[in-house]
DNA sequence: TTTTGTGAATTGCTTCACAGCA
DNA sequence: TGCTGTGAAGCAATTCACAAAA
């Protein structure tokens, strides 16, 4: 199969999954992983896991599977994980530090290059950090995004605040959002919002977890 | 349309969009919204939207579309968040007490009453929560979990321990698990998993805010 | 054998377009 | 007129099933 022009969004973000099983098996020493292996520890199907890795290349081998390490690199590189990519993240509350203080992301491919605050009294604190870092004012934003080539930015601010910084962090030359705000973000073309909103998570668990014992 | 007995998976999922941006637009004292309203602001097709709230019921006004506070407790409702559920959190590392100190889960229906770790030395320290609480070994999960009728839990532990602490929470009853852990956890059926992973979401971003610029 | 890659068939979801109601 | 609810059409994603490769 040629790379066809569109690739299903679902498969795009499932090949973050693959890459993080294949991490998995790798630290236990997996040496090759056929498809239904894959499969069965992400509970999808193994013509899933073809069709889906076959959209981006030939990676398998017939009869032996998909090589683990190979197929990690060739992953990283469709992701663009293989490079180190500058976050940047605002709003230094509770969940703001705690993620600034998250050692998971570098070998992922991320590193949290600045952190920033709308409240005066929070600017020049320490934060304590993979690399500790002082808490910048907003204003700051465009010179540290430009001089880092920081594309991608944390927003972890309240409610009221997250439209405004968004905004701010557009202009600021970020191209992609990671909001934890509980309210859409409306962005331009061009920019991608990845939003988690925990109340919707739970929610979500609410009626699955309900439906399954009221009927199925 | 009678409620059909398949509902389309993303229809649910997008109900609790609809129900976090109804209460949006009730804070800034809008009575009556339509379809084209909504998907606006949420970034849908007003078919989109109808079709959903369809599924569950017939809730718009022709001419006039759907009342915004008739609609929140419809879909509150549905979801099960008009009476408070109580959520119990494993691992009180920096995202765990971030997360127990958020005050948003409150008026979304959900309320966290007690942590636990499994580190001997957290043990008995305080945690700043909504309402302050003491951290519990995971030998008191089952009491807790079945004294207070919890049925939901937040897995904020390292990845390692993630799968042997999501056995822990179902066998002490839980059946809604809101994984914080970047691994897949495997549970039986009828217990519901709701994973977030930021480095899973960072990488989407860098995807699509790449693909945007090379060729679209 | 085992296991991939892939057209074809199928299932599922979204959009269209319009009758009917306020 | 303005807007919902909904069959029908269209589009997208998944599963099937098998030829080819090791």
């Amino acid at each position: 199969m040629a790379k066809p022009e569109q690739i299903p969004t679902p498969a795009v973000r499932r090949l973050s999954l693959y890459l993080r099983q294949l991490d998995t098996f790798r630290a236990a020493d997996r040496r090759t992983v056929s498809s239904k292996d894959l499969g069965r520890a992400l509970g999808l199907s193994d013509a899933q896991v073809r069709k889906d890795l076959a959209y981006f290349g030939q990676f398998g081998h017939p009869g032996i599977g998909y090589r683990v390490g190979e197929l990690i690199l060739r992953l990283r590189g469709i992701l663009g994980t293989d490079k180190m990519s500058n976050v940047l993240l605002v709003g230094a509350g509770n969940l703001g530090r705690a993620l600034l203080a998250f050692r998971g992301f570098r070998k992922r491919g991320f590193q949290i290059v600045a952190a920033f605050d709308g409240d005066p009294g929070k600017i020049g604190t320490d934060v304590a950090g993979v690399e500790p870092m002082r808490i910048l004012p907003i204003s700051e934003l465009s010179r540290v995004a430009s001089e880092r080539a920081v594309r991608i930015g944390i927003l972890s601010v309240p409610a009221q605040a997250a439209q405004q910084v968004a905004d701010d962090m557009i202009a600021a030359g970020i191209r992609g959002i990671l909001n934890f705000a509980p309210v859409t973000i409306l962005v331009p073309d061009g920019v991608a919002v990845s939003s988690v909103d925990l109340a919707v998570h739970l929610e979500q668990l609410l009626v699955q977890q309900r439906d399954y014992h009221t009927d199925a």
